[in-house]
DNA sequence: AAGCAGGGGACGT
DNA sequence: ACGTCCCCTGCT
């Protein structure tokens, strides 16, 4: 069991921030999520986190998977004084951190994001990891690998609900499964690169290369705008948004927005 | 009650 | 540039 108290971190505002489909609620205060074939249980009570998990599986997975070694205070300090909005967005999503995910589990669910909702999405997910994922534990499946969604057909994939991307998983995983793409390569490329090789495959456009990015290969430039973001950027900046002031940590910035404006469009 | 609009876009023309 | 794509939810 380990005990994390870090204003910058909170399950809480991670989980509903977007960029993490196989996190639930499991009761009061407590969740869990599923990351290649780990399950890990989690409690967040009066700002403090913990982790049900050994010190050992904590310094192996978790720990880096929550990015913890990386200090989000600085990013936080550094939202211009002058920017009330961003101010107050800031403030409110203090505990978010930028998950390191795994990259193709992120191509597929970004895939499945598209002209969609949260709620949807994790409906789909979970039915995709039930049919083709390993069970883990009793009940609970793993996100499936390239090869296990190999022979999967349209069809099947519109049966589960996916409907016009059902198409798109299957071209994608070929693309993949036949080294067409090859997300090793993906790996060792810059984020201009990676966008741009990414785009490759079928049904991802810019928006979801840049969440790949940012959630999957943990390249923190990467500013994903959706239609909500485009909407915050017309209305409270105009369009002139000042990226350059934060180069370094761009996808961070985002987060804080989206999880603002999507929190108060939802309640 | 059923009908309709719209949701973290991308693709083909 | 623009219509179309699939399913679900919430509204009317």
């Amino acid at each position: 069991m380990i005990k994390i108290k870090n204003e910058f971190f909170s399950i809480k505002d991670i989980w509903n921030s977007g960029q993490c489909f196989r996190m639930h609620p499991i009761g009061e205060d407590k969740y869990r999520v599923v990351v290649k074939g780990k399950c890990l249980e989690m409690e967040e009570t009066q700002g403090e986190v913990v982790l049900f998990c050994t010190k050992e599986e904590f310094q192996n997975v978790w720990e880096d998977y929550f990015d913890l070694k990386e200090d989000y205070s600085v990013f936080f300090r550094n939202v211009s004084k002058e920017d009330r909005y961003l101010q107050r967005a800031a403030s409110f999503g203090k505990g978010i951190r930028i998950l390191k995910q795994d990259l193709w589990e992120m191509i597929i669910s970004f895939i499945i994001s598209t002209q969609n909702n949260i709620k949807r999405i994790r409906k789909c997910i979970d039915l995709l990891c039930k049919t083709y994922g390993k069970e883990i534990q009793e009940g609970i499946y793993a996100f499936p690998e390239p090869e296990e969604l190999k022979n999967v057909t349209e069809e099947e994939l519109r049966g589960l609900g996916l409907g016009y991307r059902s198409k798109y998983i299957v071209k994608t995983t070929q693309l993949i499964i036949r080294q067409e793409v090859s997300l090793e390569e993906i790996k060792r490329m810059d984020y201009q690169e990676a966008k741009k090789e990414l785009q490759k495959l079928t049904g991802v456009g810019e928006k979801v290369a840049d969440c790949v990015c940012l959630f999957g290969l943990h390249h923190f430039d990467a500013f994903p705008v959706d239609t909500h973001i485009n909407q915050v950027l017309e209305r409270e900046y105009g369009n002139q948004f000042p990226y350059e002031i934060y180069k370094g940590y761009r996808g961070v910035i985002q987060q804080y927005i989206f999880y603002y404006d999507f929190m108060r469009e939802n309640h």
